[in-house]
DNA sequence: CCGGATCCGGTCTGATACTG
DNA sequence: CAGTATCAGACCGGATCCGG
């Protein structure tokens, strides 16, 4: 029966929208997949190549979470060996002005960081 | 020794903005913290007066944490019995957009969330 | 009393190995 | 490639204890 380890059923149900959202992405990893999500990655395999190297169960973990959450879609799109690519919705997409201010906010605040998640229209110096 | 268990020392320094802001804020705990500091509250017992009761270990964590960072001082204000208060830094008050559009996200998208911190005015439907 | 520190059981994380 | 299984150790959360 193995009791759901690291399943997803995290269900607090707090009246404030705060506590309620970091129910849902307060962790370390649920939006650092989401900004891969937003940076154009959408296989497994390009959430793990990513350079914070997210170990493999929380990744399955996380996208089932956002899944359930229905933050992305999770849909097959080859079938010979079976393909999946995950998807943000509408509601996985209005995570973006939260990854923004956190973008503005570590950028201002924390030295050596850099952004790459917004490509920008090419301000060349 | 005591291994400093919950103690105060979690740089990761990723380049990515995102997840350096994460390794400070990505947990259920320090905004809820953070929010209560916008919402005026000052001292340890008022935050754990707050409705999500964070038990008392984690909010002295997490308030060392925010020091450290400088997102709040702590200062006392009363010597008698002595008495502290934190107060949120311009870094700290600089987390208040990364709150807003949390909890823009959180009305939008959770059912039965309503915001207290931002007395907002009055747009009413 | 208030602001925390300490203890301890249970949960989750994270590294690696393994499977379809 | 896309996960699942396993397991030690880190962390959380509740209760209790302590210093001023």
């Amino acid at each position: 029966m193995a009791k759901q380890n690291q399943s997803s059923e995290k269900f607090k149900r707090s009246s404030c929208p705060v506590a309620s959202t970091l129910d849902i992405i307060g962790d370390k990893w649920t939006l650092l997949v989401v900004r891969d999500l937003f940076a154009g990655k959408r296989t497994y395999s390009e959430f793990q190549g990513s350079p914070e190297k997210i170990p493999t169960n929380i990744l399955a973990d996380r996208l089932k979470r956002l899944a359930e959450y229905e933050i992305v879609v999770k849909k097959p799109y080859q079938h010979h060996p079976v393909r999946y690519e995950y998807l943000l919705t509408a509601k996985g997409k209005d995570l973006g002005p939260v990854l923004m201010t956190m973008v503005q906010w570590g950028e201002k605040h924390l030295p050596g960081t850099k952004a790459q998640i917004i490509p920008a229209k090419e301000a060349k110096p």
